[in-house]
DNA sequence: TTATTAACTTAGGAGGATCGTT
DNA sequence: AACGATCCTCCTAAGTTAATAA
């Protein structure tokens, strides 16, 4: 079973719609700030049912109880939090003016939205999880495992590995690398070995070859020029005015500065003056290019343990006004500009600490090696912490990468039992393990985030896994001809939307029916589970193991399996990437990476069919040409007319290869109308798996990952041969 | 325990840069 | 060389997870 499931057709091909994804974000406006009404009651659930595990039957005595502890607790609770509470009370007065039986009705039912027992079913066994003790030697062969497995020359994350090839290297690494010396320098002066090739961009550093810092910590020098602020607004001349009500106004510069703001939200009109304009904005981007190059050049890098290392993002995000993703209910709050007092510096203490602009001081300056960040401040929207770190080609972020993908190779290992253990769960006598079990396998099969609980008010209201709500998700014990298949349809990351109807089994289909007895459609459909304990248990399973390593493990392996699969070994260069890339989209598909049609969709596909077709009549002509020449040819007999068939011949060739290439670029275009290969190409899939099946078929690595990606991915492709296996 | 927060990864869109065609 | 389509980079929001506080 392992894998496949993932992929069969019905999942990839027939049932995914992205059609209207984006246009039916709305639909689920309305049911925003309804549903955490009944977020309380879950906790109080839980408690209850740690007790109540032995009655049964008399469920009056149950209902009795729980109205008491909600309305205790409902008390203590208003006090403790306003704002949800603020809400809530509105929501409340418009169901008591609608109905003031409904109420109490309702309050009941929702004491009782998930009974803390599970009735027998009938082809329960009776099955109780087995205590944590049985579940942890799973730990253990698979530490013995891993020896066996490991490709002999791809190093892992394993400590016991780790231990033994850091002891190996210390003895014959020592000399080879006068570096382990200066690691310790306190003011390190750049690798002799960088200094040398100035010109020819300095060879690249292999991190990968190197020995690994102890655990927690990330570095030993650190040294930076600190970040670089949004430009300063610059009043607008006094001829520019500003009226309110058809009255002229004078702002304040910083006023005046948020209005612009607005300014510029309006449709820009592009009207008179082209040529001036053209020019004008000519010049100017050259000047702005140049500029930026300056600043990355002086800024862009820092210093980190012997090695010159490329910033992700130096520059502090300038003010203007915040555009949340989707319904948000802070679109258009103003985010203020930052200052250096907001600014907390993070380097070593042996380094230079980087002065801030004049006039002005750091909000404080640490010396933490326990993080990676070089820089942060609070910003006022949502009151979180904004980091600079470095670019994802950097050691400190490669280190971690490549983890990433060691941690799911050994889900790979152990996810057969997984899922033999989660399967069992569906019929476990608790709630919670049901609950639990349920939504590991759609985070498993249909590869769901966690679904963390978010705040309301604070984010627009979109879910995941463990945070789905009842009104999510429809059961069919039958449609199209499939029993048992849930329609999924929620908002998730981004307010993308996730549309599936999938066929499960019985046994879980029961469960979710069970699940969502007596709720509310706005009711928590894993009313006994979060994140939180989700990844406690999968700790439990496999070190390591959290919820987003199954999203890694199945994008990598079905890469890896799609490849396999639609590789066809005589084809040419051209097809090959286009089985790559289907690969790649089954992956997409799969994670739900979505993008809104290019504007210019249609068009652009037009374009390229009239291309096509045109194509089409050359070669005919081409052909027809083929053949007379070759009845010449036939009657003369001469090495002239040979010569003319043979290089009509090439000309047929040579057309037929270019419309195949058009023709497979139409497909990839369509089949990608709506789907976003970067991200799961960026973020999920093993690059040994690709820098495999480039050397493996003779493809150019330049054809499947650009410069940046070639950068993030150089451990990668340094490191797999042909026959990595992921 | 539960809630909060810090740190880090994952995400799609905007718009400039580049490419291939005419 | 100009043009239009596509690619790439930047930007920063929105997630996940583990540590820490209450």
């Amino acid at each position: 079973m392992s894998g496949d499931h993932l992929h069969n057709d019905s999942q990839i091909e027939a049932d995914f719609r992205l059609n209207d994804s984006h246009k039916h974000k709305d639909k689920h406006k309305d049911r925003e700030h309804r549903h955490k009404e009944h977020k309380k009651d879950k906790e109080k659930d839980r408690e209850k049912s740690k007790h109540s595990n032995s009655e049964h039957k008399d469920s009056e005595k149950k209902h009795k109880e729980k109205e008491k502890t909600k309305h205790k607790d409902g008390s203590s609770e208003k006090h403790k939090d306003k704002h949800k509470d603020r809400d809530k009370e509105k929501r409340k007065e418009e169901k008591v003016r609608a109905s003031g039986d409904a109420k109490i009705k309702k309050e009941k039912e929702n004491g009782f939205s998930s009974p803390p027992r599970i009735k027998d079913e009938p082809e329960d066994d009776g099955y109780f999880a087995p205590p944590k003790e049985d579940i942890k030697p799973l730990k253990r062969p698979r530490e013995e495992d891993d020896a066996d497995y490991k490709p002999k020359k791809i190093k892992t994350e394993d400590l016991k590995k780790e231990k033994k090839r850091k002891l190996e290297e210390e003895e014959d690494g020592k000399l080879k690398k006068p570096k382990n010396k200066d690691k310790d320098k306190k003011v390190p002066e750049p690798d002799s070995k960088k200094k040398k090739p100035k010109k020819e961009e300095e060879q690249k550093w292999k991190w990968w070859e190197e020995e690994r810092y102890p655990e927690g910590i990330k570095w030993k020098f650190l040294e930076h020029k600190g970040p670089v602020f949004a430009p300063p607004y610059e009043p607008l001349p006094e001829n520019v005015k500003f009226y309110y009500d058809g009255k002229v106004m004078k702002l304040s510069p910083k006023a005046e500065e948020v209005a612009t703001f607005f300014a510029k939200m309006l449709d820009h009109e592009y009207t008179t003056k082209e040529i001036f304009r053209k020019n004008f904005f000519k010049d100017w981007r050259k000047k702005i290019k140049e500029e930026n190059e300056k600043l990355l050049k002086e800024y862009g890098f820092c210093i980190m343990d012997n090695h010159r290392e490329r910033i992700a993002n130096f520059k502090i995000e300038p003010p203007g006004l915040f555009r949340g993703r989707g319904n948000h209910p802070k679109m258009g709050m103003l985010k203020r500009r930052i200052m250096p007092e907001d600014i907390i510096i993070n380097c070593s203490k042996d380094a230079k600490v980087p002065s801030p602009p004049t006039g002005h001081k750091w909000k404080e300056v640490r010396h933490d090696n326990k993080v990676t960040w070089l820089v942060s401040w609070t910003e006022n929207i949502q009151g979180s912490i904004k980091y600079i770190m470095l670019n994802p080609s950097s050691r400190i972020k490669g280190e971690k990468d490549w983890q990433k993908y060691e941690t799911a190779r050994r889900l790979k290992k152990c996810v057969d039992k997984i899922r033999n253990q989660y399967r069992e769960d569906w019929k476990s006598k608790e709630m919670k393990v049901r609950q639990r079990a349920v939504a590991l396998y759609f985070i498993d099969k249909l590869a769901l985030r966690a679904g963390n609980e978010k705040e309301e008010g604070e984010t627009a209201d979109t879910v995941g896994c463990c945070s789905l709500r009842v009104e999510h998700i429809n059961l069919h014990p039958e449609l199209d001809g499939q029993e048992y298949v849930v329609e999924f349809d929620f908002l998730g990351k981004d307010s993308i939307r996730y549309y599936n109807k999938v066929p499960v089994e019985k046994r879980v289909f029961k469960n979710l029916q069970l699940f969502m007895e007596n709720k509310q459609p706005e009711d928590d459909l894993f009313d006994r589970l979060n994140t939180g304990i989700l990844n406690k248990h999968l700790q439990d399973l496999m070190e390591g193991l959290t919820a987003k390593v199954f999203r890694t493990y199945n994008a990598s392996i079905t890469l890896q399996q799609q490849l396999k699969e639609l590789t066809a070994p005589d084809e040419n260069i051209p097809a090959k990437i286009l089985s790559y890339n289907r690969a790649n989209r089954a992956v997409a598909i799969l994670c739900n990476h979505q993008r809104a049609p290019p504007k210019t969709f249609e068009k652009s596909m037009m374009n390229l069919q009239s291309k096509i077709d045109a194509k089409k009549e050359q070669l005919a002509d081409a052909r027809r040409d083929l053949k007379s020449a070759k009845a010449d040819a036939k009657v003369l007999k001469d090495a002239k007319t040979k010569k003319v068939v043979e290089s009509k011949k090439k000309a047929v060739q040579r057309l037929e290869e270019q419309l195949m290439k058009l023709e497979v670029q139409a497909t990839d275009r369509e089949e990608n109308k709506q789907i976003a290969l970067g991200t799961s190409k960026l973020n999920y899939l093993d690059p040994r798996i690709t820098v495999a099946w480039c050397k493996k078929w003779g493809v150019p690595i330049e054809k499947i990952y650009n410069k940046t990606q070639r950068e993030k991915f150089a451990w990668a492709i340094d490191m797999a041969d042909e026959d990595y296996e992921f």
